[in-house]
DNA sequence: AGCGCATTCTTGATCGTTCAAGACGGCATA
DNA sequence: TATGCCGTCTTGAACGATCAAGAATGCGCT
């Protein structure tokens, strides 16, 4: 049928096209990108020929280098794609980013960026106009690399990073909030249940030195919320009160709570900065008998289909997942100039998990 | 700092670093991909020159225009990206898909696939080596466009495909399986809720005319899994028993059980084609007061997350939605041989939706 | 008739790289 | 001493398109 390769094994160009029908290549690409160069006739039979021939149409790399646009960005994601794909924030960032390109007729190349060497490689060979970045963390060598490359990039979720376009969320005040529906409800006693803040897979208690050299800023950032609120309230966090985790997971979630609601005295409200990780912590209040919202209020960060769907339906902080996707790759369709920084809204959404304490 | 562009705008390529060093091209361009073939010490120099001057490495377009390979797959999804990123399955999918591609340091570009006209633009204008189809229907002129490049091709869930190579699940068993479950239960009135037959966003009952055309291939085989067992036992559905609902979504479930289930005889079973579907059911027959799964078993389809999740947990067909994703590109990046089609096992995963009759 | 102008098509250069072939010196082997 | 070969580096030609500038034609206007 249509045969893409002639006999030689060597593909047909638009040199080939135009040989054929005795015309100028020019006028073979005219035909395709610039039909008003030519006349309707010729056009037809151009394209006719081309079809023919099994000619598919200028091939895209040889345009991308002529032109020096490849219509492409590029979405590098924080360590480990079959990772990111397993957190539904990440999804929902991803749908918003798709969503822009598919209306601009963009390409989406989605850039892993698991192992450091590996990495240098593929962030070498991707063919993009530009980058969103999305939670990787700041000491990554892909990190650097990208920016590197001097093609435009967006930040998302990365507090204020001078000279470069950003997206976010004010997580701190939005932490703020929360806490502070806790402390209306009467709560004293908290339990912090954190993200990473560094990329090194600790696990534990989060103290003074731990937090000094965060590569992540969300998790400083929302720790700090918290304690806006509950030191108005004149209440302290000691590091035994925060326990990381590396891994936004129930898993994760699960063991943390279970750390924390060992104290004494117990807290009465556990803060979470993921709703995977809360769903864990109900999981493990369940586990060690305690009701929630009666014995154990839980607070949850994301809004994320399953904080609606689990039982007892969870309190959570909304943040515009798919809308931080969507201005991220419009701030960088539109140049992503140094100094664009958008701050998105967020809003507390009280479902069942947070009631006053016992 | 580090600057890509020199000061006339151009940016630095191979030839200015050769001509500052005094070397050839071919030279500079060894130093990164064939370290062999240079001394270390020069080696050496020219890196350092390089990145002095701010080259970041050969061009990825270029050097793709050269060697003829871009490194990448394309994934082109079924209608709409952003519907795409919303379907659990999907999702896994391209978990699945995504993690080969990390593994082997090859880049994944995702074509949306939305407008007719868009598509052939974007189909044109991506730079890669190879596809993977995954769910787009059979009449789509993408489809027809991606198979006329020429270029490998991998299909995920088509039945069988002649000439080209296939990855999927037996649908037919599977949902055979299923349905002898219910049987064994000894239910005999049973409703069904499809998936759609054709993407012209019909709604409604399914008849032979219906079926003739059939645009996706999973609907059509898993309707006739439920027909083999069904008829074995004696039982024909009739048009009316069975439901299609154009959306893979939780609305189109609710939406076709409140259907079924206000014929009289009430059907004491639902098939669905998924679990979003079947969750919608399981809020339907709530919502009618009907009482899951003493009034009316519920059998999903794919178990996704959320199919664990759901109060009463869904008794569904497990399908290995990653590991198809992961066999799909494993097919592409070997070539797509055309020979090769794979069939993944399934499992039928009893949980609390499903019990005798009342 | 002469001039300008729009339409339609062609020419030559260029994008930044990799590849095949060859040049050159040095070292080992015969 | 001559031969061959290896390691190192260079040369010229692709890869397949687009672009800027120019040529040929026809048309209207003065």
């Amino acid at each position: 049928m249509v045969q893409q390769k002639s006999r030689n094994g060597a593909s047909v160009t638009l040199k080939d096209v135009a040989a054929a029908l005795g015309v100028s290549r020019t006028t073979v690409s005219n035909a395709y990108n610039r039909p008003d160069q030519l006349s309707d006739d010729l056009r037809d039979k151009v394209i006719r020929k081309a079809k023919a021939m099994g000619y598919m149409g200028p091939n895209p790399v040889a345009r991308q280098l002529r032109t020096g646009r490849t219509a492409t960005i590029g979405l590098v994601f924080s360590d480990g794609l079959t990772f990111a794909f397993e957190d539904p924030a990440a999804i929902a960032f991803l749908q918003g980013v798709a969503a822009v390109c598919e209306r601009n007729g963009t390409g989406l190349t989605i850039v892993p960026a698991e192992q450091e060497s590996a990495a240098e490689i593929i962030v070498r060979q991707a063919a993009v106009d530009g980058y969103i970045v999305y939670c990787l963390p700041r000491t990554s060598p892909i990190f650097s690399r990208v920016l590197d490359t001097g093609l435009p990039v967006v930040l998302a979720d990365y507090g204020d990073f001078p000279g470069i376009a950003t997206v976010g969320i004010d997580d701190r005040a939005a932490c703020r909030e929360a806490t502070q529906h806790l402390l209306d409800l009467g709560h004293r006693r908290f339990g912090v249940i954190t993200l990473e803040f560094s990329a090194d897979g600790y696990t534990g208690p989060v103290g003074v030195e731990r937090r000094a050299g965060a590569a992540f800023d969300t998790a400083e950032a929302r720790l700090r919320g918290y304690e806006d609120a509950l030191s108005r309230a004149g209440i302290a966090l000691t590091s035994d009160d925060v326990e990381e985790r590396p891994a936004n997971s129930e898993a994760a979630g699960y063991d943390a709570a279970r750390v924390l609601l060992s104290h004494t005295p117990r807290p009465t409200a556990l803060l979470c900065m993921s709703d995977r990780q809360a769903v864990g912590a109900i999981h493990a209040a369940d586990n060690l008998g305690l009701k929630v919202p009666d014995d154990v209020s839980i607070v949850g960060f994301d809004d994320v289909p399953i904080a609606a769907h689990v039982r007892p339906s969870l309190t959570t902080v909304h943040q515009p997942l798919a809308e931080k996707g969507k201005v991220a790759a419009d701030l960088l369709l539109a140049g992503a100039r140094p100094e664009s920084r958008r701050l998105l809204p967020t809003r507390l959404v009280v479902r069942e998990t947070t009631a006053p304490p016992a």
